[in-house]
DNA sequence: CGGCCTTAGTGTAAATATTCAACTAAGTTA
DNA sequence: TAACTTAGTTGAATATTTACACTAAGGCCG
C-alpha cells in the first residue's frame, strides 16, 4: 500500500482477485493471509489500492496485483463486478473492483517459488472454500463462482485452466470437473466442432501407451461465447 | 455536484447509466445534454458523483440518479461494467460503474412531467445512437446494448420494458423487436412456459375487438435466466 | 512378432425437440 | 348472424440430441 502525493486521488478504491486454477484437489482459489487490519490474520482474495500513477487502467491494476501474488504476467482476466457501500469495510466507504483470473496448471508449477510466501490455493467445495473470509470476499467469492460455474456452460472458459496445448479428453475432463458430471465424448467434440474456440496444432500428437489424440489450442486468449438460437 | 466535507473521499468515482425505454420508435435510450466542463453541449449518459454521506452503496447511487432524471424510483436496474483509466476523462484518472436501466413505456409517459428538460430519448441504430457522446459513453452504450441483445436469447429481460401486466403477443412482439427477426408463437409460448418467467394474473383478460387474451405478469422483479443443458 | 490393453475417434438407431403451418376458439363489429 | 381479428392448440415433417457400440492406433508384454 503505497502513499500518493497526487492529492486528487486518496485512494478508495481496491482491485480484488479472485485467481482460480486446477490443483489435484480440483478447482482452487488463492488466498492470502491478511497482516494487517482490519481482518488481520483473516484469509481474504488477494487485492491492492489502485495506483492511479502506475495503474493504466483497472485490467492493468488487475495484472498487476496477480504479478506481485504469482509472478503470472499474461493470464486470463475478466472483470467481475464493482461493490461499493459503507459496510464491507469497517474503515468505511469502499469500492471493491472485482476479476475472475484464470491460471492454468502449469503456470502455477513453474512459479511456484515466485508466489507470495503467504498465499495459498485452496480447493473450492459448494459455494466457497469452508473458510471465513475477510469484508465481503465471501459473497465476492461465490459470485465469481456462479460466473465461472454458468460460462462453463456456453463458452470456451474452462480452456483457460488449461496448458496452451491440450487434448480434448483433457478439455473434456475439465469440463466435466466444473459441472461436476460425465459429458458424453462424441457429444463434446461435436459441440466443441461447431463452437469453433479450438484450433488443431497441425502434425502435433499426445503420445502414450494408446492410440495418440489430436493437439489443440484456444484460437482466443479471450473466452469466446457459443450463440445458439434460443428462441 | 455536491462539495463533500468528508476528507477521507474525493469524488473520483460516478455512476453512469444506459437507461432504455420502448419507444415508438423502437429501442430508445436516455441522453442528457452536458451543461459544464468538459464536454459541455455535447450528450452524454446520465451519471453523477457517487456521495458517500447519501448513497448507502452503488445501486443505491444509481437509483439516486435515475431519480433525478426521470422520476422513476424503481425501474429494473443491472451492473453492467465498471471503466477506469486516465484517459476517459480529461481532468485525469476517474472510475465509472455503469448501469443498465430499463423502464416500461408507462413508466415513461406517466413521469413525462418529472423528466429532467435537458434530458432526450434517442431511438438505438445499430451499436449506438449515431451521435457522438461525451466521455467513452459511446462504448459504454456499446457494451450496454450488447448485453441486452445477448440476455434477450435466454433471460426474461426483455419483460421489464414492459408494464406490470401484459399478454404473451406483446411480450413476443418486444422479443422480437429486440432481436430483428419474427418468432413463432407457438414456440414462443412454449418456451416461456418451459423458462418458468411469468405467472397468469388470474382471470384477467386482455379485450379488443377480438378473443381477449390471458394478462401475465413477470415472477420476479430481477431477469431471471433460463438454464439449458448446451454440454 | 502378435495378441492384449488402453484411450482416440467415428457411426448410428432411438428418443427428443424444433419448425411450420393449419386449425379451432372467443370475442367485437356491421 | 356472418365476417373479421387476434388468441391459443395441434400435429406431421424435419432436425437435433443422446446413448452406446464400434473401429483405430498406438504401446506393452510374453
Amino acid at each position: 500500500m503505497t502513499t500518493h502525493d497526487n492529492d486528487a486521488f486518496k485512494p478508495i478504491a481496491t482491485v480484488d482477485l479472485a485467481i482460480f486454477s486446477l490443483t489435484p484437489a480440483g478447482l482452487s482459489v488463492l488466498l492470502v493471509r491478511r497482516t494487517s487490519a482490519p481482518f488481520a490474520g483473516d484469509w481474504a482474495l488477494p487485492g491492492g489500492w489502485i495506483h492511479i500513477d502506475e495503474d493504466a487502467d483497472l485490467e492493468a491494476a488487475a495484472r498487476r496485483v496477480l504479478k506481485e501474488k504469482t509472478g503470472v504476467e499474461t493470464p486470463y482476466l475478466e472483470q467481475l463486478q464493482t461493490t461499493g457501500n459503507r459496510d464491507r469495510d469497517p474503515r468505511g466507504w469502499s469500492i471493491s473492483i472485482v476479476y475472475i483470473a484464470l491460471l492454468s496448471a502449469d503456470d502455477v508449477a513453474e512459479r511456484q517459488d515466485a508466489m507470495a510466501e503467504e498465499a495459498e490455493w485452496r480447493p473450492i467445495e459448494g459455494e466457497g472454500v469452508g473458510l471465513s473470509l475477510a469484508f465481503d470476499h465471501a459473497a465476492l467469492l461465490k459470485e465469481a463462482l456462479g460466473r465461472i460455474r454458468s460460462k462453463v456452460e456456453y463458452s470456451s472458459l474452462p480452456g483457460h485452466l488449461l496448458p496452451v496445448r491440450f487434448t480434448l479428453s483433457e478439455l473434456q475432463s475439465v469440463y466435466e470437473s466444473l459441472l461436476g458430471r460425465k459429458l458424453d465424448k462424441s457429444a463434446f467434440r461435436k459441440r466443441m466442432a461447431e463452437a469453433d474456440f479450438l484450433e488443431p496444432v497441425e502434425g502435433e500428437m499426445r503420445r502414450a501407451s494408446n492410440r495418440p489424440a489430436q493437439v489443440f489450442r484456444l484460437k482466443d486468449t479471450r473466452s469466446l461465447v457459443l450463440f445458439d438460437r434460443r428462441i
